[in-house]
Order: structure tokens, then C-alpha cells, then sequence
DNA sequence: GTTGGCACTCTTGCCTTACGAGTGCTAATT
DNA sequence: AATTAGCACTCGTAAGGCAAGAGTGCCAAC
């Protein structure tokens, strides 16, 4: 059923004042905005219409009304107006994120620290990186008891391990090993380089002092290093500024639960969705336990290399959405530019955002 | 002017009965421990006078006794008895550390998690790096408009980075200017690497494509990076136990001194102290005004290749400081064993730890 | 020097009361 | 039929007052 024009209004009035203030708004409250030409009575009749679609709720009679998931859903998906940011805003995201490259670890969390102090809300980075393969080995020999191994992957990321030896080994026989490698270990996975691959290559270099497996082991290493996702979480103290955490046990159950990074892994990475394209998850539609009275916001962008990364942050459901989405959509935008190889759109187009969320029984709907 | 035994018995009492209760305590809670045989009359003229020395302070008249800051250094320093850890306990924190060998990072990371979990505070790891040098270049030629720069510092460590150049380079270019570094860059610190020597270099090289400048610049990173302390906060959110941070305003004010990482750097690293020594700052002792009511426990150990690192906890001044001592001294020998290259003492040895704090007047005391 | 006793102080919890914001309903109005 | 004004009612919150309890300081006795 479709809610009427003047439903919606009040709808999106009470979520409005309510991330405003905080507190149950009333029907003189939303008379007093002069939005409606209409009197706090039928106000009134209307918010009672609101709350029995479930849309509003009531914390006791006699209180104002509060949203419900529902009703920040349908806020979210239909009635916020996208909020475009302010020049000081865009520059000072800029200023922020700097022009200098940076490892991309580091990158970010500034980026996470950047998000957190923009919207007072604890924010987390996380990127996902698909699976690689070694393309290219090097051996250093430094003296008898020490070389560097070097190894490249096909995204272009380079480790490297400098080992030291209990027993002597010659520079001819670095050398072999590194042939050896370049010619059977390259444009493998993680999973190929078996037990018994490294034995036959052992052989193959006539090896009688494991050096073909501590190489091959570090080359799994890499690898499985390579394909984890890293997740970054900062900003956590920001949660006791909103009054829904003044509880310190309330806020300390959230808190732990995100600063137990592994957690953060549990979002729906699945679908990273496109560029410009921010999601919510506002209270019960997110899957933890822990984040059933909270909400998550999150942005994509691209992190360069084939990797998609995400950046977001989480705060109570009665979190100044549109605020955030345009502030995360502008750090995404903006580390798209900087870590991404395509081309990305100029900033200018950055406001036009699409929002994109999940309804509660999970399915995917777009505004 | 010596504490007489008996005011020393009391002193002790109170300031644990109060890191047990967190409330005032009163002369007949003292009296009822039985580790005194006089009556709770008597105990409270020793209280009176306690509190005129300054080691105790009433919250308001007719209130217990709590210790101030004075009271505590005094328990620290001369009245706590040195607490033993349970098997149970140190197996958790030997299974904790892991064996397996890890980036050192991550490896501080883990402890700082492990240290914040057997404490229930805060805790934060901190590596200082000495100032080191480069001992060796390489640089792997990959195709015409790629390399490898691969770079040994006298540390040990290795850093590398790929290079993507807009123009071709041929191997023998590569190849020239690898013997060049290793020729004039090497042994050098980072001050030495000036834009003069750069450019003599360059012309030295016949480099008119800007690579010397490129390799330059990265072997300064390298050099600026690997003497970049090192710092990590975990667990901040353990703060919100306390009762002393049931104010959320006051718990926002340290965490977020805390998670601004920086800060941690302002601690007095001076002075890292020897293996098996542990470090206490109680309240006014620290620096930094945000830290003048919580107590800091800090033990160091030894991270390998010449570098001291840092680990510790913060907490209300209210902290079990026996229990917190004994746990982080553990913990710091176990990563001195893990990660340290000399011989260390056996973990039997650890929990004969010395104490060191500092006085309200800034100068070392031992105890 | 130590102890029992006692009056005094000050916080804490609890109860009661008063207030005010906000509702829901009814009847009048457009 | 929708809107509005008016009004009684509900319920949470703040304020005041009261009693209880914990703890002290002091004095006199041991």
C-alpha cells in the first residue's frame, strides 16, 4: 500500500527531528515545522495511522513517536532528500585523504579515521582481494648463510622474506633454485603448490637442505596472505556520543563485538555493488546479533589491483543517514581516484548517488 | 619519615580492599580482615593520620577511605607483594603468543590483544626502531618499463617496490644503476641521501629519465619508515568495565586520547628499562593531562634486531596492579623469547620481576 | 597506647507529589 | 467527509522530604 503524500511528509518529519534530537517527537512538534498546513490534531489522527501500519512506534502512551526499522526503511529508501555537501566538507575530505600513495593498509585506515571523524560514528574499511598467482620469483644471495626471496604477484604486489641459513649454501645453487621456481612455480595457486609438487622440485634442484621448501613455503605464504581480506576498524569512542550508548554495557557489548575485527568480515561482501552506490542496513536487517539496534552504512569503491573495498560505519538506526551517505559516497569517490586503475567518473558527478538497500525480508531494492 | 609496620599493614589493606570494591572503605572492613589484631577504633586514628600524611583522602566526611595517588605509589613501590601467575594462566598466555612466527606487526598486535584480554584494560604495544642504514640494493628487471627495487637495510629488514615507468628502460640501464647504489648508497642514513648527492648520481648513472631520483626516494621511505615507531591500541573498549568510566563523557575523553595514536608515542620511552622490569605511572605521574587519573603499566622487551618494544596497559588508577605486574611481565618475556635474537632466561625466571616506577617528582626510584 | 561507646555527618535509596508533554476522543466547523 | 478546537486522561520525570545506614571523630575508661 502506498502511503499517502501527506503521510510521507509527517513520515519523514519525525525521523528528521527525531536523528535531530533524540527524543519522541510529538504532533505540535511537526505542526511547528509549517511543512503541513494542517493543525496538530490531524497530526495526530495521521501518527496514529503511522504507528498502526508500523512505521512509528510508541515508547509508552502519552510520549511521542519514535521510527521503527520500518519506518527508517522507508525514510531511507523513499523519502530522504540527498544531501549535497558543502564545499568546506568536500575540501576538508580531500585535505584528508591527501594526494600522496601510500601502502594501501595504510591508506585505509586514514581513510576509516578520515570517515570516523567526519560523521562522529566508529568506521570501518575492509578490502577484499581476489585469489593471484605467483608470477615471478627472485632469489637474492647475500653471503653463504642468508639470501632474499622476492616474489612477485600477477596483481602487481611484491614480498619479500630475507632468511638466514643454520648451514652454507653456495651462490650457484641460489641461483638454480631460482630457475627451478620461475619455471614450475609460476601462474600456480595456493592449493597447487601440493606436498608433493615441492618434493619432486626438490629433487629436481638435487635440494638436501630444505631451502625448496622454505621457499615453497613462503610462496604459500604469500599467496594465502594475498587473498585475505583486511579489515580495519577505528573511531570505536565515537559510540559514546550518542545518547543510545550511555549505557556503558549497551556500548560496550557493540564496541567489543567491532573491535573483534574477524566480525567485520561477516557483512555482506558478497555484493559489493557498483561504484556511486551506498548501503544501508538499518537495525534487524543486519545478520549480527549485535547490530540488530544498530545501523551500517557502507560505500564501495574501487581499491585498485582488480580489488574492491569497503568503507563504512555504524552507528545507532537513528543515525543521520543522509549526511552519511553523502560523506561516505565522496571517500569512496574519492579513494576510487586514488588507488583505482580505471577511469573514474570527475568528483562532480559524486552527489548523484544511488542508494541502495535491504528490505527486511532480505531482498534488494532499489530507490 | 618510615611508615610504622602497622600503618604500612593498613595502607596495604585499603588500597586492596578498594581495587576489590571500587567503594570507600571504612576501619571496621579493615578490622573484619583480621590481619590486624586491634579493634576498628584504633584502626581509624591510624586512619586519620594516613589521610594527614596524604595516603589516603575521604570522598566526603563520614565516607571510607580511598588511596590517593601517593597512597598507591607507596603500595607499589614498597607494600605489594609480587603475585605468582597460575599454570592456568601462564598456559593461556604461552598458547595465546602462538608459536608460529609472525610479521612483527601482527605479532604485537596478537600480544596487545592477549595482554587487553588477561587484564581486562586497555592495552597498547609500541616498537622503537634504532636508526639503521641500507646495506644493499637490487633492482630486478622485469620488462621494458618495469622494475623491482629491492633494498636491505642493516636491520635485516627488506622492503621492495614495484615501479611502473611511463618510458622503456633497457637492462643494462637496470643493471648500471643497481651497481651505482650499491656503489654510493650504501651505509648511508637518511639525512646523507641529499638532493646533491641525488643529482650526482644521475649524471654519474647518465640517467636522464628521473630513476635514480625514483630509487632515491624509495630508499629514504624505507630508511624513515624502518625508524618510525610502531604503535597499536587494542581493547580500548574493556575501559567501560570500570566503574570509574561509567561516565561516558569521561571514558570518550581517554579513549579517544588513546585511539589517536600518536600519543602513545609521548610516553617516556627514554628510558625502556632492562628485561623483567616493569614500569608504573600511576595518575599525576603521567605526562599527558588526560592520563592524570588512570595508571599506565608498561613492561618492555626485547623485538629482535636491536629494537626495545613497549608493552602495557591503562587503567583507572583503581588497577590490580600485583596481577596486571605479573601478567605483562609473562607476556613481555614470552615475546622477548619469541622474537628477541639473544638468549634469554627460561620462564621460571619471570616472575622474580623488579619494579620501577617513578616518584611524583619525576626522579627514578627502585624498589 | 588501646578500646568501647556515642553523637554527628553525609550519602543513598525510596516514596510522594506536582508538573508537563502528549495523546485520544468527542463535538463543532468547514 | 475531512479538519479542527477543546478537554480529560496517562505516564514519565524532576523535586522535595524522610529514614536508614555506614562511617567518622572524639571522649572517657582501661
Amino acid at each position: 500500500m502506498e502511503l499517502s503524500s501527506r503521510k510521507k511528509k509527517i513520515l519523514a518529519a519525525v525521523v528528521e527531528e527525531y536523528i535531530r534530537t533524540a527524543e519522541p517527537v510529538g504532533s505540535k512538534a511537526i505542526a511547528a515545522t509549517g511543512d503541513l498546513k494542517c493543525s496538530s490534531a490531524t497530526i495526530r489522527n495521521e501518527l496514529a495511522e503511522l504507528v498502526s501500519l508500523g512505521y512509528l512506534e510508541q515508547p509508552h502512551t502519552s510520549a511521542g513517536r519514535v521510527p521503527t526499522p520500518l519506518g527508517y526503511r522507508m525514510y531511507v529508501s523513499e523519502l530522504m532528500e540527498r544531501q549535497e555537501l558543502s564545499p568546506e566538507e568536500t575540501a576538508a575530505i580531500d585535505r584528508g585523504l591527501g594526494e600522496r600513495l601510500q601502502e594501501t593498509g595504510q591508506l585505509m585506515n586514514d581513510a576509516g579515521r578520515l570517515a570516523s571523524q567526519m560523521t562522529n560514528y566508529p568506521a570501518l574499511t575492509l578490502a577484499a582481494r581476489p585469489a593471484a598467482t605467483i608470477s615471478r620469483f627472485d632469489l637474492i644471495y647475500i653471503d653463504a648463510n642468508t639470501f632474499i626471496i622476492v616474489v612477485m604477484l600477477s596483481n602487481d604486489t611484491v614480498q619479500n622474506k630475507l632468511v638466514h641459513l643454520p648451514v652454507s649454501v653456495d651462490q650457484s645453487m641460489i641461483q638454480k633454485l631460482g630457475t627451478l621456481f620461475n619455471a614450475h612455480f609460476t601462474g600456480v595457486s595456493e592449493e597447487e603448490i601440493t606436498p608433493t609438487v615441492i618434493h619432486a622440485a626438490e629433487r629436481a634442484a638435487e635440494d638436501n637442505l630444505g631451502l625448496t621448501a622454505v621457499i615453497a613455503a613462503f610462496a604459500i605464504e604469500v599467496l594465502s596472505t594475498a587473498q585475505e581480506a583486511q579489515a580495519y576498524l577505528v573511531g570505536e569512542s565515537q559510540l559514546l556520543h550518542q545518547p543510545e550508548f550511555r549505557d556503558p554495557d549497551k556500548a560496550h557489548r557493540l564496541m567489543s563485538y567491532l573491535s573483534d575485527g574477524g566480525h567485520l568480515l561477516d557483512l555482506p561482501l558478497s555484493d559489493l555493488g557498483g561504484e556511486n552506490e551506498i548501503r544501508v542496513l538499518i537495525g534487524p536487517e543486519n545478520v549480527a546479533e549485535e547490530l540488530k539496534d544498530s545501523s551500517v552504512v557502507i560505500a564501495s569503491y574501487d581499491a585498485g589491483d582488480n580489488m574492491r573495498g569497503l568503507i563504512g560505519v555504524v552507528g545507532p538506526t537513528r543515525m543521520d543517514y543522509s549526511k552519511v551517505a553523502a560523506k561516505l559516497s565522496f571517500i569512496a569517490a574519492g579513494l576510487s581516484r586514488r588507488l583505482g586503475g580505471g577511469s573514474m567518473p570527475p568528483p562532480g558527478l559524486d552527489n548523484k548517488l544511488i542508494i541502495k538497500g535491504e528490505d527486511s525480508n532480505g531482498q534488494t531494492e532499489e530507490s
